[in-house]
RNA sequence: AUCCAGAGUUUUUACA
């Protein structure tokens, strides 16, 4: 069993989802039944090969056979619906878990606002921070980069970067805005032409303590190249190369 | 004592 999903697990994380599905019907064959951690990575190969549907079947098999989806379990459920665009059963899932008598972690709540996001729900995706509060779940710093990513994602680059203040303004022991949530509000005023604007963020990122990183120069550059500022794309370059970042 | 197979976030990339 312990053979068989880590195998799963390889194959799912090296993006060889189906051969890792393949794999779970294998084990069925070959008469061994395939325990809960073989489930969940080959769920969690559902998610890498958006396979949503079959996420949800896998889940019920699962119960079918006795097996109790646990936190892990349910967390690539999510995140299967996410990166399917399926936020609203990604919504239902988390009111699966806890009718279930599993309260949702930080990184179900995480995926559901990432399903959000992907979704397009940029409002709910903000709400759930709200609501997971008042289940007694304090977001973490992944949860706002995603709540963040899913109003960029919308172009809504005053909401993403009102968001990003509060994380500044917080308390000591709250988040502190990193790298992907700069990115993120970049991306969002690159998505509306905010190219200038955008150019003063990158630049002001090492006053909050942020080292701007390959993602952050790539998005300015497209930014600049969507507005036809050329000059300022090569420039934006050249800054990146003198601050020691160098394209993959 | 701690770790010891399985989950969440940014640009580009797939089906279009």
């Amino acid at each position: 069993d312990i053979m068989y999903s880590c195998i799963i697990t390889v194959m799912a994380k090296s993006g060889r989802w189906s051969e890792a599905l393949l794999l779970l019907e294998q084990a069925h064959q070959d008469g061994i039944a395939p325990n809960k951690y073989c489930y969940t990575a080959a769920v969690n190969a559902c998610a890498k090969g958006r396979k949503s549907r079959l996420a949800i079947a896998l889940l019920q098999e699962m119960r079918v056979k006795g097996l109790r989806p646990d936190h892990v379990t349910y967390g690539s459920a999510i995140t299967a619906m996410a990166k399917s665009g399926e936020w609203e059963r990604a919504l239902d899932l988390l009111r699966e878990m806890a009718e279930e008598g599993l309260e949702p972690n930080v990184v179900c709540f995480g995926a559901a606002v990432d399903a959000c996001a992907k979704g397009g729900q940029w409002r709910k995706a903000v709400s759930l921070l709200e609501e997971m509060r008042e289940a007694g779940v304090e977001p973490d710093r992944i949860c706002y980069n995603t709540a963040v990513n899913a109003c960029a994602q919308s172009g809504q680059w005053e909401i993403a970067l009102s968001i990003t203040d509060k994380m500044h303004c917080a308390g000591e022991k709250a988040p502190r805005p990193d790298a992907f949530t700069l990115n993120s509000v970049m991306y969002a005023m690159a998505y509306v032409g905010e190219w200038e604007r955008l150019l003063g963020m990158l630049h002001g990122m090492h006053d909050v303590g942020v080292v701007p990183d390959v993602v952050s120069y790539n998005t300015a550059m497209r930014a600049c190249n969507k507005a036809q500022q050329y000059n300022r794309a090569l420039s934006t370059f050249e800054t990146m190369l003198q601050a020691g970042v160098f394209p993959d």
